[in-house]
DNA sequence: TAGGCCATCTGGTCCT
DNA sequence: AGGACCAGATGGCCTA
């Protein structure tokens, strides 16, 4: 589910990069015929000895070599960005229900979990709204803040039906809260809901 | 080995 | 002109 990744952040210039800056590397750069557009036809440049044809090649060659330096810098944004969203991912992930140390979200499994968890507890305080009696909606004594408020006890008093509506690889939060809207379960629907996103292992290593 | 996930590079486009 | 953003391509790692 989560691969590690090959190159850690540290080691930003590891990897692929030591070839492909290489690649950049102004002596390579302006020697070879890769930067398209403003490529000198390659005969004018293969003529020896001529001085002409030696200061077309220093400009191309320095052309090359500012095209190299954009492109590495450019390429440094773009990591740098992308960094910067994955900080930005794991930051979403840390604030999201607890999971198992092994069981780190991918990026779109984050995104949607958020989408729902958000979802999930935006409906939770309309229904508190509604019922207009907060306390006697959450169980006694619980935390509305925490989703480990919850027992696993409670868990397997309060959702029979849950297998049968909603599964780890299709999980929709409303299903949950049609199940509780029915019944009037105490149990807080976000944690029904990640209940059944996250299966057992949620409530056995992280519920006690 | 195929498929999923990821990091990175790259060129294009838009914006300041 | 240069930076930010985006999407496609590529290749590595991991797991079933």
């Amino acid at each position: 589910m989560s691969p590690k990744a090959p190159c850690a952040p540290s080691d930003l210039r590891s990897c692929r990069d030591a070839v492909t800056l290489s690649r950049f590397s102004p002596t390579v750069a302006g020697d070879t015929s890769e930067d398209s557009g403003e490529n000198i036809p390659q005969k004018s440049l293969t003529v020896p000895g001529g001085e002409a044809s030696s200061i077309k090649n220093v400009k191309h060659k320095s052309r090359g070599e500012q095209r190299g330096r954009r492109r590495v810098k450019a390429n440094d944004r773009e990591r740098s960005r992308m960094h910067n969203l994955n900080s930005a991912l794991d930051a979403l992930r840390s604030i999201l229900p607890a999971l198992p140390e092994d069981a780190k979200l991918t990026k779109i499994e984050t995104l949607r979990f958020a989408h729902n968890y958000i979802w999930a507890l935006t409906e939770t305080l309309r229904m508190a709204d509604q019922h207009g009696h907060t306390a006697g909606y959450l169980p006694v004594g619980s935390d509305p803040s925490s989703p480990t408020s919850v027992s696993s006890a409670e868990w397997d008093s309060a959702s029979p039906a849950e297998s049968a509506y909603v599964t780890s690889a299709d999980f929709d939060p409303r299903h949950c809260y049609k199940i509780l809207s029915r019944d009037q379960s105490s149990v807080i629907p976000v944690t029904f809901y990640l209940k059944s996103f996250c299966g057992e292992n949620y409530v056995k290593n992280t519920w006690h």
